[in-house]
DNA sequence: CACAAGGATGAGAATTGTTCTCATTCCATC
DNA sequence: GATGGAATGAGAACAATTCTCATCCTTGTG
């Protein structure tokens, strides 16, 4: 069994790596958050990840979860997604891929890129490019 | 050229056939809120829907415009959207399609359905059966 | 045509997720 | 160690949406 009140967390050099590698600077919350984060697949809110790091015996506050995840969405380190208007999830799988969204139950589940084909992709409106594509398939329980 | 201040608006009998085709009572209120979102294909905010059945002259609370939207949305007579963190867009096209969505200046295109060929749909989770499919393809001005 | 009953509306307060402000703290570099 | 610019944090500010609840309509019924 795990210890209780003990999460799963990313290794700190892993994180510090992944922040290294795109340019941004691994202060302390910004590895905390990262090590929730990165954690494992997941799709977490602002205000799960604070909980989290808090958890973990940090000492963290909002404005830096926010201008943390938002820096790293900026640097590519996070996918954010806005399912429906009450607030965002962040994604550690930047990787091309899509969700299921169960809208019962608010749960997201990944689907790997090529589970799903996207045959004959339109042609972007005139003077823009493709920056992304994101699927997703709501369900609902049965 | 238009007349001034009059927007193009949906004929009130066609949106009370339709509300009534939902089992939606066709008050006031509710026939103006559609005949603004029905005018034609578009994607409208909650703020810009008030807005423009204001400008119509009519009377409306803001309260009122979001309870219908949501009863709309609820009923199937028009679509709620969450593209960013910030506020839904109602979308009166309710048969399948998918949207372009230029990140920089905030525009929503329609895609019809049959512009994007979706192959090899994954199946839904155990106990979950499809409800709709989101496409949106962000996109940047180059 | 009056009238009760339940639904709809509206003004404004409340809530909630997110951003902002700006004084304090940290940290890489000299 | 000093130092300057970046990062942090407490709490205020904001914006979209929801809630409250008193008032107003509608609609069906006698």
């Amino acid at each position: 069994m795990s210890t209780p009140g003990t999460a799963q967390l990313a290794p700190r050099a892993r994180v510090v790596e992944l922040l290294e590698r795109r340019g941004v600077t691994a202060t302390q919350q910004r590895v905390e958050v990262g090590q929730v984060l990165f954690a494992c697949p997941q799709h977490l809110s602002a205000d799960q990840i604070l909980e989290r790091v808090l958890a973990m015996g940090a000492r963290v506050s909002k404005a830096t979860v926010y201008n943390t995840l938002n820096l790293f969405s900026e640097r590519g380190l996070v996918r954010t997604l806005s399912i429906d208007g009450d607030r965002q999830f962040y994604d550690p799988t930047t990787a091309p891929h899509h969700h299921f969204y169960n809208v019962d139950t608010g749960e997201l589940i990944d689907i790997p890129a090529d589970a799903l084909a996207l045959a004959s992709l339109p042609a972007p409106p005139a003077g823009t490019a493709h920056e992304r594509i994101d699927v997703i398939i709501r369900v609902r329980s049965s």
